[in-house]
DNA sequence: TGTACATCAGTGAACGCGCGTTCACTGATGTAC
DNA sequence: TGTACATCAGTGAACGCGCGTTCACTGATGTAC
């Protein structure tokens, strides 16, 4: 925490972001703020323009981190797998080790998933965004593991075709339901049934 | 908007309740601020302590008109189905219908969207909150358009148990995507194929 | 019908605060010769 | 190997701002007799 190293920071970018991630993970993404920042890493406020243009610059990093946590909890949730399966049993268990992996991850970090969610609109009005310009650590994880059904012949090329959405709405709408909704409050043993009731209805809406 | 009465307002409550509506419809629930509400209302900033509590509370009066605001766009796509169906396929129908609201709703009006689902925590820590505490008026339409599913022989009884946490998830999360999310600034033709999509492969999902 | 008075719904001024950002600056670092 | 100097990464102070909330108050309303 204390860097003896005066003046010269070392790397001042990554502990601002780090702080960031600190007090998102704890009080949201709105309770981030430069002087704050710049104040829990020890150097003075304008210090931080240094390194990005302003407070959105900053969040946007941050947030760009707090997917990058989420794709981590989403492995973690994928490496529980158990290696006995036939290849296709493999294919589907994977699918719903990555929904129960992000619900999973919201629950347990709620401010770093509402971050990582977080858009701050960058003065580029107007712009036309591809979809796959914004495809994102997680959401490339969905897109493998979908297409590995369909290598493995659990799914067919038709139903494959925009399958990652009704997938990733229903995850990301219960994780949200879990994070910032009515089940926030709810003991563990009752989400997680739900959860685990969401993801394999939407796996079985999907497979038809 | 210009009421000549002075000092004595008339409903400065219903009024702030407005405002706050109207602001968070163009900028979303944040910008929603004490004083800026009663400076658009035209009186001094305390008064509005004569009506809440603070802030807080004015937001979660706003987050309910919000709510029944999106109740209203439900009702408003719900209204939209063809009256020569077969009891069972309208109690369908009126099932998508309710999806496709929800979402359209969140498309149109992102701001609202946003702060119905927003909650600020009142100070009662540690509560225990029963599911149907918190029900609220868009998702009781939801609980009532599947049991009468059920009613009319679409859905059994065993895949009725739950079917609304799919069905919310997987609406909410898309709406989420689309208003907050990357899908933002993707147009409509596209958006309203894939929300179809996913609400169709819910349905799929829950009737089986 | 008229008046006294309690109650209600506002006002005006101030408190204390922390924010994002910019300015002109200085201390540290590393590179060329 | 030593020195000059450009560059980089910080500092300190200030600007201007708007916020939520509280205090002691006053103007308007309605009710009892």
């Amino acid at each position: 925490m204390t860097d003896t190293r005066s003046y010269h920071h070392g790397d001042l970018r990554v502990s601002l972001i780090r702080e960031a991630l600190d007090v998102a993970r704890s009080s949201g993404p709105d309770a981030i703020g430069v002087r704050e920042l710049a104040r829990a890493v020890g150097v003075s406020p304008n210090a931080a323009y240094r390194h990005f243009a302003g407070r959105d610059e900053i969040i946007r990093a941050a947030a760009n981190a707090a997917q990058g946590e989420l794709a981590r909890g989403i492995r973690a949730s994928v490496a529980r797998m158990p290696d006995d399966l036939s290849a296709p049993d493999a294919s589907v268990q994977r699918l719903r080790l990555i929904g129960l992996g992000y619900i999973a991850f919201a629950r347990a970090e709620p401010g770093w998933f509402t971050l990582a969610f977080t858009t701050v609109d960058d003065g580029a009005t107007e712009r036309i965004v591809t979809l796959d310009d914004e495809v994102v650590e997680p959401f490339q994880v969905l897109l493998d593991a979908l297409d590995a059904m369909v290598a493995v012949g659990v799914l067919s090329p038709e139903r494959r075709a925009h399958a990652e959405w009704p997938c990733w709405a229903s995850v990301h709408g219960f994780a949200d339901i879990v994070a910032r909704g009515p089940l926030r409050e709810q003991p563990d043993a009752v989400v997680d049934a739900l959860a685990a009731h969401v993801v394999d209805t939407v796996i079985a809406g999907i497979i038809g």
